[in-house]
DNA sequence: ACTACATTTGCACAGTTGTTCAAATGATAA
DNA sequence: TTATCATTTGAACAACTGTGCAAATGTAGT
């Protein structure tokens, strides 16, 4: 994997350095490519998209994001894994909510972005 | 794909229309989600945050990513086509950099949210 | 106990992704 | 031209991902 192909290369072994100093570590890019990897599914961003309209059952995401009632658990579970969606169960429902307003300004920062 | 699975389970017509009218289309989506996929790899997420830093060629990239000439090439490929990263060509080196530097504030941002 | 039904879970499968290897470009210098 | 070298590209491959199906779980009512 790391292997040497560059050896014969001539790079700036001065910018090198000072980049990766400032670089964040292996562990923290990584936290960052866990969370845009959540999120960058059309399933999951439109269940998110969803639930910070409102909270909502997991039939009536299936019928908004237009996959099968398991698709959409399969990925509520992600999501409740990763820590971005919560649920309260009432009866034989669970009603998914999302649990940090924050990702609301992530979502509309990139939909700014994109619209350039 | 979309057949009814979900027939039998009762969900709020009126939630789920309400829902629908505020979401994003699904083109729209399809642009964040694709956007959050291209810099959801490791690889290329420290390709971004080094070219934020500084301009650099593709071999500087392979040595403080750790990964091959060819790998950053291909990764540079995709983010050149995202229209998230540039170059130009300096006799038979590259210099790479960034496109638009939004792209440092939405990575902060979500560093941010990670970091609670 | 039994039935009904919302949700979850395990499995299988197709489609996608990131990497390496080897070959191709393209540019400079002799 | 030939040689050298930075970069790009295409093919192949293993690993991963999202989905549907079918079975399991859990809850409410009879």
């Amino acid at each position: 994997m790391t292997e040497d192909t560059c050896s014969v290369n001539i790079f700036d072994p001065e910018k090198v350095e000072k980049v990766k100093s400032v670089l964040s570590d292996d562990e923290d890019t990584l936290k960052l490519a866990v969370f845009f990897k959540t999120i960058s599914d059309q399933t999951r961003l439109k269940i998110i998209q969803s639930l910070i309209i409102e909270e909502l059952c997991v039939c009536d995401l299936a019928e908004i994001t237009n996959v099968s009632i398991s698709a959409v658990s399969h990925q509520l579970r992600i999501l409740r894994d990763k820590n971005i969606v919560k649920y309260r169960k009432q009866g034989k429902m669970a009603y998914y909510s999302i649990v940090d307003e924050h990702i609301d300004q992530i979502i509309n920062l990139v939909k700014e972005h994109i619209s350039e």
